[in-house]
DNA sequence: CATGTTCGCGAGTGC
DNA sequence: GCACTCGCGAACAT
C-alpha cells in the first residue's frame, strides 16, 4: 500500500523487469515439498513401464543420433482449425465420470437446457461477469466455450520450435554457468533455477521468453527491510561469505556492485556466443537479457543474479501463502522450510536512501521456487491432473487470462504496467477461494474463467491485489485507480460480449 | 482416443 | 562432492 512506484514495466515484482514472468522455482534443498503428492503413484506404474522404455530409448540412440533437432525451417505459423473440437471434447470424459461419481456439490445442478453436452454449466455461485441466466445465455455459454477452447489451441506452443528454441537456450545456459564456475571465484556457486512461464508450463504462444536465476548461496546474512511493505530489504554479511565482500559497501552487500560484476561475466561469456545479443541495461532490473532471432521469433533470455538464504523466511511473509485449504497445512509447513531468494531489484531512481541504505543497494525477495512448485502440484486432490486423476482448468484459465490481458496491453498502451505476473497472483489468490478441483472442473472451462474474471475485475476495482507471499505488498500500488477502472471495464465488456477480443 | 515424442527434472549411480 | 544416466510426468503430435 504504500505506493511505491514499481518500475520495472511490469512484471513479476521479483525477477522481472520488463517482461511477464515469474521467478525462481525449485528447491533442491532440504525438505522437498514433493514428496507429498505424486510419489505414490509413481511408484505402481514403474515396473510395467520401464523395460518398454529401454527398449525404445536403446533403439533411438544408436542408429539415429539426432535426427530431430533439425531446425525445420518453416517460419510461417500454421493457421490452426481442426482442434478446436477436440480439445472441447476431450473434457467430457473425465468430468462426467466424475460427476457421477461422487463429490457432487450442492450446487451441481447441470443445466439441460438448449445446449449441447458440454455445455452443461452447473450454476454455481457468483456471477458477476455472467449474463443473466437464461436459455439464450446459456447457449452463448456454449458458443463461448468454443471461442475458449480454440483459443487455447492457438496459445500452444509447438513442439518443433520449443524443441529448437530450447536447445539454442540450454547451450547459452550451460556456457554461462561453465564460464562462472571456471572464471569467477564470487559467482561460482552459482545455481540454475528455472523460472517464469516457460518452465511453468504456462508459456503461451510461443517459446519466446526464458527465465533462469542464477542463485549464489549466502552463509550467514542479516536481512532488515527496506521500505514499509515488506518487499524489498538490505543485507548485510556475517561471517563467511568471504568471495562476497568486495561487494560490500559499508556494512551492506551492494546490489549494484554485484549486479554489474555479475553482468559483466555474463557479457564476457556471451562474447562467444555472437547470434546472441545483450540488451541494455534496465534501471532496477534484476536480470541481464540477451536475444536472438530464432526462426524468425525473437527469442530472449533473461539471466537473474539471485542470492540463495537458507534461514527461515522474513516476517513479512508470515500472513502469506494462506493455501491450508487449498493444498493443506503440511504442505505449507515443506514450502515454509525451503530457502528463500533476493534479486537485485529495486524501484524509483535508486537514489532514495534510509538509513544509510541506497535503494539501488537493495533487493527484493523471491519465491518463484514455490510458486513453480504450486503450479505443478495445483490439485487439492494428489492426484490433480494425473493420467488417473480428473483433468482441471486452472493452468488453461491462466493462460487465457494472461492471453486477454496481452491483448488488451495491445490495444492500450496505458495498460503497460499490468503484467502475467497480476494474472497469476490472481490465480493463486482465487485457487485459495475455491480450494477444491471439482471448482475448477474441466467441463466448465467457460464459467472458471469467467469466475477468475471476476476476481480480477474486483482486485482492479478496489485497486489491491496483494502479494500472494507478503500480503502488505499490493501489486496495484504504483497503478492509478483510473487505470484499474479502466482496465476493469475492458475485461468487463470482453465478458458480457463472449470475448469478441479472441476471436 | 490411444499411442508416441520431446523436454524438464529429480533420483540413482559411479567415479 | 560431482557429472552422467535413467525414467517419469506434462504437454504436444499423430
Amino acid at each position: 500500500m504504500t505506493g511505491r512506484g514499481r518500475t520495472c514495466k511490469a512484471k513479476s515484482p521479483d525477477t522481472k523487469c520488463a517482461k511477464s514472468k515469474s521467478k525462481p522455482e525449485e528447491m533442491k534443498h532440504e525438505s522437498p515439498p514433493r514428496c507429498t503428492r505424486k510419489d505414490f503413484k509413481e511408484e505402481k506404474q514403474k515396473g510395467a513401464t520401464k523395460e518398454q522404455k529401454l527398449k525404445v530409448k536403446a533403439e533411438t540412440t544408436e542408429p539415429v543420433t539426432k535426427s530431430k533437432m533439425q531446425p525445420k525451417g518453416t517460419t510461417e505459423d500454421s493457421p490452426k482449425t481442426t482442434k478446436e473440437q477436440k480439445s472441447g471434447r476431450k473434457e467430457k470424459s473425465p468430468e462426467q465420470s466424475r460427476e457421477e461419481k461422487t463429490k457432487v456439490q450442492p450446487e451441481d445442478i447441470k443445466t439441460t437446457k438448449t445446449c449441447t453436452a458440454k455445455d452443461k454449466i452447473p450454476e454455481t455461485n457468483i456471477q458477476p461477469l455472467r449474463p443473466k441466466e437464461n436459455p439464450k445465455a446459456d447457449r452463448c455459454e456454449g458458443k463461448v466455450d468454443t471461442i475458449l477452447f480454440t483459443t487455447l489451441d492457438k496459445l500452444r506452443i509447438k513442439t518443433d520450435e520449443k524443441s529448437y528454441t530450447s536447445k539454442v537456450v540450454n547451450e547459452l545456459v550451460d556456457a554461462i554457468l561453465s564460464h562462472l564456475k571456471q572464471n569467477t571465484q564470487c559467482f561460482k556457486e552459482a545455481e540454475p533455477l528455472r523460472t517464469g512461464s516457460y518452465y511453468e508450463n504456462l508459456k503461451i504462444s510461443n517459446p519466446d521468453e526464458f527465465d533462469v536465476m542464477l542463485a549464489i548461496p549466502v552463509d550467514r546474512v542479516d536481512v532488515s527491510p527496506f521500505g514499509d511493505d515488506g518487499a524489498f530489504y538490505s543485507v548485510e554479511l556475517k561471517r563467511g561469505n568471504s568471495h562476497l565482500k568486495k561487494f560490500e559497501e559499508s556494512s551492506t552487500l551492494s546490489a549494484s556492485k554485484m549486479l554489474d560484476e555479475f553482468r559483466a561475466e555474463v557479457k564476457e561469456c556471451a562474447k562467444k556466443y555472437p547470434e546472441w545479443e545483450l540488451t541494455r541495461k534496465k534501471k532496477g532490473c534484476p536480470a541481464v537479457t540477451l536475444i536472438r532471432t530464432v526462426q524468425s521469433v525473437t527469442v530472449s533470455l533473461d539471466i537473474v543474479l539471485s542470492l540463495v538464504v537458507k534461514s527461515s523466511w522474513p516476517s513479512f511473509t508470515k500472513e502469506g501463502l494462506q493455501i491450508d485449504s487449498w493444498l493443506g497445512t503440511k504442505v505449507k509447513r515443506e514450502y515454509k522450510w525451503l530457502p528463500y531468494y533476493l534479486v537485485p531489484k529495486f524501484e524509483g531512481t535508486g537514489t532514495e536512501e534510509k538509513d544509510g541504505v541506497l535503494a539501488k543497494d537493495t533487493w527484493r525477495v523471491s519465491f518463484s521456487h514455490v510458486e513453480k512448485a504450486i503450479l505443478k502440484n495445483h490439485g487439492s486432490q494428489k492426484t490433480c491432473c494425473e493420467k488417473e486423476g480428473d483433468r482441471c482448468r486452472r493452468k488453461d484459465c491462466l493462460k487465457l487470462l494472461k492471453h486477454l490481458l496481452s491483448l488488451l496491453k495491445e490495444n492500450n498502451s496505458s495498460f503497460k504496467k499490468f503484467c502475467s505476473y497480476h494474472a497469476k497472483t490472481t490465480l493463486l489468490h482465487a485457487c485459495c477461494s475455491r480450494t477444491k478441483d471439482t471448482d475448477w472442473r474441466a467441463s466448465s472451462l467457460s464459467q472458471c474463467f469467467r469466475l477468475l474474471l471476476a476476481d480480477f475485475v474486483s482486485h482492479l476495482e478496489e485497486g489491491i491485489l496483494n502479494n500472494f507471499f507478503i500480503p502488505t505488498q499490493n501489486l496495484l500500488s504504483s497503478l492509478s485507480r483510473n487505470k484499474c477502472n479502466s482496465l476493469a471495464r475492458c475485461i468487463r465488456e470482453e465478458c458480457d460480449k463472449g470475448f469478441p477480443i479472441f476471436k
